[in-house]
DNA sequence: TTTTCATATAAATAATTTTTCATATGTCGG
DNA sequence: CCGACATATGAAAAATTATTTATATGAAAA
C-alpha cells in the first residue's frame, strides 16, 4: 500500500476499456475541469468550510457556489454535513487531493522544462 | 524517483496557489474531460496512430478527430510526426498515461465500494 | 409564529464546447 | 503539373455548461 503507484497503473491501463468506463472517466475529470470548481477544491484542501465562506473567499455569489458544490457532490468529490443553519463541505476522500496534486506536479514539471 | 508519490503531493498542496495556476490546472484537466478525447488518449496508450485510423476506430469523422487532436496537442498531451502523407500522433509523455490511470483506479475503487 | 440567516433550487440567459460541413493544404504517384 | 489521398481549418449549427436572478426551504432566534 506504500509502494510506487506504477504497479497499479500498469494494471489499470491493460486492454481497451468499455465506452461506459471511458465516459465515466471523462465525467470524473470534468469535475476538475473548471476554474471555479478547482478553486472550491483548493478551499477544502485544508479542511471543511461553509458555503457562504467559500463564496466570500472566491468573491462570488452564494447560489453559484451552491450549484458547483452540487456538481462536486454528485461526482462524489465532496460531501457535506449540517450544523445548525450552516452546511459544511469537505473533500470526500484523499484521492481527490492526490489527483489535484498530481496535475499540479505535472504542470510544474512542464514549466520547469525539465532537462533530465 | 521511484519512491511513493506522497512526498511530492504534500509539497504540491502547501499553500493556496495563485488564480493563474488554478486556472492552468483546470484547463489541463479539461483535456481529460471529454469522452471523445479520452477515447483518443486510450487509442494512443498502446503507441502512435494515424488520424484516419483513430477516426475509424472511434467511428467518427476525420475532421472531428483532427479538431480534438489539436486541442490535445495544444495542451501538450500529445505530439505528432509526419511520415509521407500520414501524420502519426502519440502521447507526449508518461505522465499522461499515469493521470488517466489514476482516475481509472479511483473509479474502480469507488465502484468496488471498498470496505478496508 | 414571525423574522432572519444559510443554503438550495428552478428557470432564464450567457458563454463555451462539440460537432458538422465545406473547403484548404500538403504529399505522393503518375 | 494533375489527381488522389491524408489531414487541417474556418465558420455555422447543435449541444452543453456556467452564471444570474428570483424564490424556496429549513433552522434558529426573537
Amino acid at each position: 500500500m506504500e509502494h510506487s503507484h506504477k504497479i497499479h497503473i500498469e494494471k489499470a491501463v491493460k486492454g481497451y476499456p468499455s465506452g461506459e468506463k471511458i465516459e465515466a472517466l471523462a465525467k470524473f475529470y470534468q469535475n476538475f475541469a473548471s476554474k471555479r470548481r478547482m478553486e472550491i477544491l483548493f478551499c477544502l484542501m485544508e479542511g471543511e468550510m461553509g458555503v457562504c465562506c467559500i463564496a466570500e473567499m472566491l468573491s462570488c455569489e452564494q447560489s453559484l457556489i451552491s450549484h458547483q458544490l452540487k456538481i462536486l457532490k454528485e461526482g462524489k468529490l465532496v460531501d457535506s454535513r449540517r450544523e445548525g443553519k450552516m452546511i459544511y463541505y469537505f473533500l470526500a476522500d484523499n484521492h481527490i487531493k492526490n489527483i489535484v496534486s498530481i496535475g499540479f506536479e505535472h504542470l510544474g514539471e512542464k514549466n520547469n522544462e525539465k532537462i533530465g
